[in-house]
DNA sequence: CAGTAACCGAGACGGTACGTCACGTCTTTCT
DNA sequence: AGAAAGACGTGACGTACCGTCTCGGTTACTG
């Protein structure tokens, strides 16, 4: 996302000079301009995030912007990790299934905020005929989100639930749920109910922990 | 997806005039249009569907274009809504384990096809901030192919692997089977394997069918 | 204006066979058009002026109107010529100056006409790069009105006002009438007020018989 | 015709800061925008007279015509205005006679240029159903050439040809003037030469100064 | 009285220009 | 050297009108 930011904040850490030549980017420019960027993609959808506008709203010039990011899509990447960065599992679950249950309705809560599904399908519309797009998404926005399942295994493990880590795909489970839970939120278009969780939550613990005396749906 | 062609050819099968006064559309063009759409769809993104370049290469005039679909949006659900009609169950299964790996290959190999994942992930990109827009594809693209989960219910009921039809949530059976595809295929961008496939079919037949003595994974 | 039916008056008159073979042309059909055309030139000026919407106001087909004129210059020419075949001398003026007066009375009064002063100045603007096109509104529009500066020049030499019809160039004097009014009424954008028409008569009268008694100008 | 750098030109001219901030307009385009816009009008009349043409010959995004000027009637405007500006009386003229004969054969000539008499044509063609654009016409175009006519009222004042200046009425003065020789090379389509101007000279100079002495008209 | 030729309405068609908008770059002055 | 301002080239948008064409259907004269 930050190309030249991210390197001069690299720099100083390792105690190279801290200040570059010349007047210093301004610290308060980023958060603005991030924040108008997510404002116009709740308001406007994808075709209302226009660079012109972010400038503008975020009371900063176009050369400022594009100072930082490098297209439309940079600063959309940026703004949509952000978002993405705040996602948690809580900090105790007795079991599996709540830490699913907990997962799904966190992914969902944040999918159902417009300038979050806005900006990621934009993304994703964009990178399907642009590789270099596609890689950059699935490893600043995408893959950093399977810690989440990769936690969630490790308490699994931790609390007897399974034996062996290779009980759990990752990359399928995350597959599972992620596209599940888009499908369901931006295609069918239905709310992800209390109800529409817990059927879903089963359904995934069904596959996991296959227990013949469970039933295997609530009623709906 | 059409307008009134739409309306007339329905009249026309309720045995109505088939022909309304003034010259008739050009029987032709409306398959050039939609061959140009892909194509194009196919060789440039989303972005490379341009009004202009389909008419263009259809061997049309923008206006013709425009008489027929009334917008970008349109033109893009009707390629895509051809496209996905072509999906069928095979004529026998020997049992649902089958039938879901089969639609599964069968969407696995649509997706890879980059006229379609591109006009899908384009239409629903755009869909995120335009409910009407939503609503039209779910009900011209996405609803339409909940039939072939439906036919596989109906199938193993009829093979007497479930006892009653609501063991199967057929919203959440397709929303899983399509999410994952599409999670997998495009924003995780990895090819959709034979290896894969057989590790998501078991995912979904475990869920459906938790049979204990089932080992819940091959070995990847 | 008309080709085909022009053709046909022609063949009439001097009694070849009256009638054509097939279905005779509507002969309400003109009126409306040209009816139409006035209006749609009043309301919409030049650029209102369109063949489609002149159809749809007559009732007609637009195939019905470019079987009667070729092109939109022709139908501005038919009705431009209709009206100003109207103009005419009063039937007995007392000198040349009361028929100077009342010729640039009448055609000031057809000028403040906007269906009239569009259509003129229409043809005028396109004929500019068009010599086929400025030759027809010379013929048919314009060469037609001379008939009465002849007129006048006729009933002056009748009166003795004049000596002989040298005295008089019907070309010159057509166009300083003719230029001048079309330039006040349509360019300087002024009313044609009576005392305007003095003044102006007033010069042209004694260009024609300067009397050197006679003051130059009446006070305006 | 040009509307923030008109106001700007003015600033300018009273000592205000004479740069705005951001990137200056180009010196150059307007020039090249207004040779373009001539070299098309005299090509290809009003009709040729296409925003993106200019564009392109002018080697100038549409964007940046559209910046200066609103619509092609602006356009239009400047580049006539322009060449209207150059009409001149000659420094010296012996009597009123020549003065008159100056100015209609630099009027005639200037309506000789293809691109002079195709805008001025268009220009006041559409302006027959727009009053705002008859009255830019008239402030920007037609009005400042009036000083020609008030100029010679002085001259021949000061030689004492006339002896007091409502003698000579202006606005009637320039609109037989202008009107007589559009209408005679627009209109009538013929060429203005010596013979004729000398005919029109002979017949505004007899109504201006009717001596009884003089011929009425040279032979023709 | 059937043919037939030209008419009629409706509207689709290829083409061309319109004026607007967003992108990402460039060019200026100021800090 | 960063920042604000804004002009710049490029290219797509969706609309409107032109003049042509292609239908089904309608008159009249003609053989």
């Amino acid at each position: 996302m930050h190309d030249e930011s991210a390197e001069t904040a690299e720099r100083r850490a390792v105690g190279a000079p801290p200040q570059r030549i010349g007047r210093p980017r301004s610290t308060t420019a980023d958060d603005a301009i991030l924040a108008a960027a997510r404002a116009l993609l709740a308001e406007g959808g994808w075709a209302g995030l226009t660079m012109g506008d972010v400038a503008t709203r975020a009371g900063v010039a176009k050369t400022t912007l594009y100072r930082r990011w490098h297209s439309k899509h940079d600063l959309a990447i940026a703004a949509v990790a952000e978002m993405l960065g705040t996602l948690r599992l809580p900090d105790r679950g007795p079991d599996l299934r709540a830490d699913i249950e907990d997962v799904v309705r966190r992914f969902a809560a944040l999918l159902g905020r417009p300038e979050m599904r806005t900006a990621l399908m934009g993304l994703v519309a964009d990178s399907t005929s642009d590789p270099a797009l596609r890689r950059r998404i699935r490893e600043e926005v995408v893959d950093p989100q399977k810690r989440l399942v990769v936690e969630g295994r490790a308490r699994a493990e931790a609390r007897g639930e399974i034996t062996a880590p290779g009980d759990i795909d990752v990359d399928l489970i995350f597959d599972v749920i992620a596209g599940t839970v888009v499908q369901h939120v931006l295609v069918s278009a239905e709310p992800a109910s209390d109800n529409w969780i817990q059927r879903f939550t089963t359904f995934v613990a069904t596959a996991l922990l296959p227990h013949p005396g469970q039933p295997a749906h609530p009623p709906a």
